[in-house]
DNA sequence: CGGAATGTTGATATGCCTCAACTAAAGTGG
DNA sequence: CCACTTTAGTTGAGGCATATCAACATTCCG
């Protein structure tokens, strides 16, 4: 028993319910690991991958190239994301995958995960719900960046990286890994350092929260769920019936 | 042979190539249209709808509610467009449907949806390839509203309406139809209507584009792409290999 | 005709960016 | 082992872009 398939199957037991037929498929699916340094490029923008990512340790991240190198973060994903399942269907990456701090990912075949999905469509739902699930989080990355003043932005987002790391098993006593320098902070709020430097401190003096060395401590969550505005629902963690 | 069918078909073939069996059981769907009124929502947060819309004529929108009825818009979508697939797999809606301007959409059973898919994979595969696309659309909103100055900003969205407005026949002569109020741009862009409108009049004054009475108007496509630094690529607009 | 919604303009306030300097920590090479 | 460099975090100052407020014009609609 593979530690990569059962972490691919937690994060798809989230929001699905598994038969035992769909257990068996996806513990049949082979793959290569991948370790990778911190900050590396794995996917790059223009890119044709053959094979998908499960990541399974460690953080990977989401991010478009603007002019001059200036870089826009996505979104974050840890254990048992799958950040790339979009390439099973479109052949070029518009964006690119990095690395945030060291992590480790599985490298699956598409032609492995096609015929999976044609002897148990079921798994074949299960993976596009989690895409579905990843466009919410997009969305709420629209309005969190474009419409919440920047204490709120960072208390929202800080809400959402704990709760999913929460929902993961990766959150202990309060406090889970988020391995982002300042700067990478800023270019995934759509705020300058400075900003984010003065953001971060404003959010530790209402003793909600804090975020240095590369973890986020969460001191009171109710306090900080209503300085972020956060409701989770766009999370979809309630198990969907199964189809 | 139904407008409804034909209209659908011709958006998925935008990215997926389509058999003959695959029309066959496209035609084969039955839907109830409904006649919409301008702003009127039709899917609200909260919502588990039992049927999936299509976009049969005029325009329909997206979007987050914040505090005291503050709105994020966060796509649009016009005649073929299937703007909440999301919903065949989450049960609960985390955002609202709004017509923009008078809209009429089709009304397609999810079971009668479910029902193709197990018959032809490769539809379901079509239909999981437009809700990527979907998703490639709010992660470039994300850049757009987080680290482009305002007179950039507007000039992506713009490209980005016209661009999609073509490729589904709906532009002609420069011109396609957005029938949103400076008010809801504000609301897409996260920009107040005051800056909208100047934001308006200074790409007005450069002769790249002029946006007035619901009309968009494209004077110089070529200056409009680099204000905006539009890159149609995140569209993926070309069609895919069949799978 | 009156009222509501939209677009426009000016004035003021302010939140955020930029620039700049400094500290601290960590990595590197002599 | 210690200078040196690099990177990240922090702070202050100043400027600018954008928000907010307010007033008015225009159009549409009841």
């Amino acid at each position: 028993m593979s530690s990569v398939h059962d972490t691919l199957i937690r994060k798809i037991r989230e929001h699905t319910s598994l038969s035992r037929d769909d257990l068996e498929a996806i513990r049949k699916l082979t793959f290569v690991n991948r370790l990778l340094a911190s900050g590396e490029d794995f996917v790059r923008q223009g890119d044709a991958p053959r094979v998908s990512v499960v990541v399974t340790r460690g953080m990977v991240a989401r991010y478009h190239t603007r002019t001059a190198g200036r870089r826009q973060y996505l979104s974050f994903h840890i254990a048992g994301d799958m950040p790339d399942a979009q390439a099973l269907f479109l052949d070029v990456m518009d964006h690119s995958l990095c690395a945030i701090g060291e992590a480790e990912v599985a490298l699956l075949p598409h032609k492995d995960i096609f015929d999976m999905f044609e002897r148990r469509l079921s798994i074949g739902y299960a993976f596009w719900r989690e895409t579905l699930i990843d466009a919410a989080i997009f969305r709420e990355a629209i309005t969190n960046n474009s419409s919440r003043p920047v204490r709120t932005r960072i208390a929202h987002f800080f809400c959402e990286q704990y709760y999913r790391a929460q929902a993961a098993g990766l959150a202990e006593a309060g406090s889970c890994a988020l391995p982002l320098s300042q700067i990478q902070l800023g270019e995934t709020l759509g705020i300058s350092v400075v900003t984010a430097n003065r953001g971060l401190q404003a959010l530790r003096r209402t003793g909600a929260v804090e975020f240095r060395d590369g973890v986020l401590l969460v001191r009171n969550w109710k306090k900080l769920m209503q300085i972020g505005e956060f409701n989770a629902s766009y999370l979809h963690l309630i198990k969907q019936s199964r189809i």
